[in-house]
DNA sequence: CTTGAGCCTGTAGTTGCTACAGACCCTACA
DNA sequence: TGTAGGGTCTGTAGCAACTACAGGCTCAAG
């Protein structure tokens, strides 16, 4: 990689450093076409920009918060094409939050249960136990 | 299927009707170990008994509450061939209901950032975002 | 005796990555 | 100049936990 090449961006291991992200992430979003093909070198390495960097951290917060691939195409506003509006972003966020509410709801009903027949458990050296009767161990 | 044979049991598709579990899901569980391989008719039909129910009863219910198949395999004492004693199964509760608790929070810590982004959304036809800004957008 | 449903097998697809193998390439050091 | 070591390239296979076929049998009802 010459001088030049190499003072201009970054390779695909610089950028995973970079952000963080898995270095084979990078490829797989790329052919997913959540990143853009970078420019290549006359050997077909990669180079990155900033604005690069910047994208890819975008998608990997996005996902921190738990948005849905889908839901970061759109975001990224790679549906239509166009950058989204504040009201398509508004109206995917309000979904996707109430998606948290009822993953946090089904959370909590587990975590209820769980915790009142672990609390009724003897843990004993026996093989009757509370978790397995609520469970419906019968059949065992 | 002679008569003697459906007598006798009920088939995947009764099995999957009873239980309300995807027909193919029930061959995958015997191929991975969770239900035992079921007696056959002549023709190589499945055999099940109301045992299979329960026990297929049992795995569903436990993966409703968020268990592992490793945590269910151990729940079904196919780790190490005994029925597991109530202490094991207490602790494989704890652990998982640890695992849930952080789950929990991490969903919370999503629904705060998005709850308050979102609620700062002007809501109109415009690309500027309060959720864009938050993710990071500055470089789409 | 036929028709249509149900079952059998093996295999491929799903999502979102992750991890190779085998081939290049690039830099640094002797 | 040679070479050792890293890095990168491609394509492909693997993971969990299913789900969905295709193509062939079998069964029960009319």
């Amino acid at each position: 990689m010459s001088d030049h090449e190499r003072e201009s961006g970054l390779t695909r291991g610089d950028l995973a450093r970079a952000t963080g992200c898995n270095i084979e992430t990078i490829r797989y979003y790329e052919k997913i076409g959540l990143l853009p093909d970078p420019p290549r070198t006359d050997a077909g390495y990669r180079i990155y920009s900033a604005a690069h960097a910047t994208r890819l951290r975008f998608i990997l917060r996005a996902r921190e918060l738990g948005f849905s691939m889908e839901d970061i195409r759109g975001l990224l506003g790679l549906e239509d094409g166009a950058a989204p509006t504040c009201a398509e972003v508004k109206e995917r966020t309000e979904r996707h939050l109430a998606d948290v509410h009822a993953k946090i709801a089904d959370l909590r009903r587990i975590e209820s249960v769980l915790a009142e027949t672990a609390g009724r458990c003897s843990g004993a050296d026996v093989p009757d136990c509370p978790v397995l009767d609520t469970i419906g161990s019968l059949g065992r």
